[in-house]
DNA sequence: CTAGAAAATGAAAACGATTTTCAGAAGCTA
DNA sequence: TAGCTTCTGAAAATCGTTTTCATTTTCTAG
């Protein structure tokens, strides 16, 4: 489903209100590729709308993650950064320690064998982390 | 190799000292099959040795993964914890979300299609960290 | 259209885990 | 033992995140 209808049936849903500042970081948020962190995105809108304020940006993604648009992650440096989902898809990420570059992956049979693994000691996954760092090409031809 | 005698030399080669809390918080730590949080070592330590000082638990938690005898461990509950680092061995877990229950497994297949899923980016994985959250069978159970 | 209730905003303060500071204590070398 | 270095513990600082609160905005009902 489209992300802002999506938004919007939450937001009706739940009694909340439709503002100006949410919709500006909505947009911001899905016209970006990235992993943002609240300071990013908010240093970002700031350029073109410096009226915003951090806690808005913050409160208003917990509000994605809430309604199912955004995802949470943690890449390990401390901060939270949030991706826009699309659909149902599901995607784990490769992380490069000297650039920050992240790639998505997806790996049906890593997928499997988790659930084998979960299986064996009667235990029921409700999510899961997969994260792979290390160093892209770029760096890894760099460094030598 | 012993964890005490690699910390013993780790201390002589980097010029540190041995001390009395050094040795007490090495021992209470490779005693325990946890998953400590700084906090919960010092609440445990101070049962026994009410002058050890926070910062000094939480500085040589740090000494030990810099030496390589713990491992620095992120559940998500916003808590570093650390367990002790057995040979060369590598596990994931198994993170029950109600319980707090953490299980280790070991999946040499999954090991295997991570340096594929790498290799296809031309990425070099340094290390990764893959944890399955969810419902261990009790809480499972329970939950019915 | 209002008016009024409810929710949202932005700045600043509070929070919680972690890290640092600093003065005194302890360890080590000669 | 002297003297230099490191370590310790208490307290303060830091950093990302979350909450507070006075004010503004949204929205519904009249
Ligand atoms: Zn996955
Ligand atoms: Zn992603
Ligand atoms: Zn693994
Ligand atoms: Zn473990």
């Amino acid at each position: 489903m489209d992300p802002i209808k999506q938004f919007n049936e939450y937001v009706s849903r739940k009694g909340l209100k439709n503002t100006n500042q949410r919709m500006i970081i909505l947009e911001t948020f899905l016209a970006s590729e990235s992993h943002f962190s609240t300071e990013e995105l908010y240093l970002k809108l700031r350029e073109e709308y410096p009226k915003i304020g951090y806690a808005t940006v913050h409160r208003t993604l917990k509000l994605f993650a809430e309604c199912g648009i955004a995802a949470e992650r943690n890449f390990g440096d401390g901060q939270t950064r949030f991706e826009p989902v699309h659909g149902e898809e599901h995607h784990d990420h490769l992380v490069c320690t000297s650039c920050g570059l992240i790639i998505e992956f997806e790996e049906p049979q890593i997928e499997k064998l988790q659930e084998s693994v979960a299986a064996t000691h009667q235990f029921t996954i409700e999510n899961h982390r997969l994260e792979l760092y290390g160093l892209c090409a770029a760096c890894a031809a760099a460094d030598q």
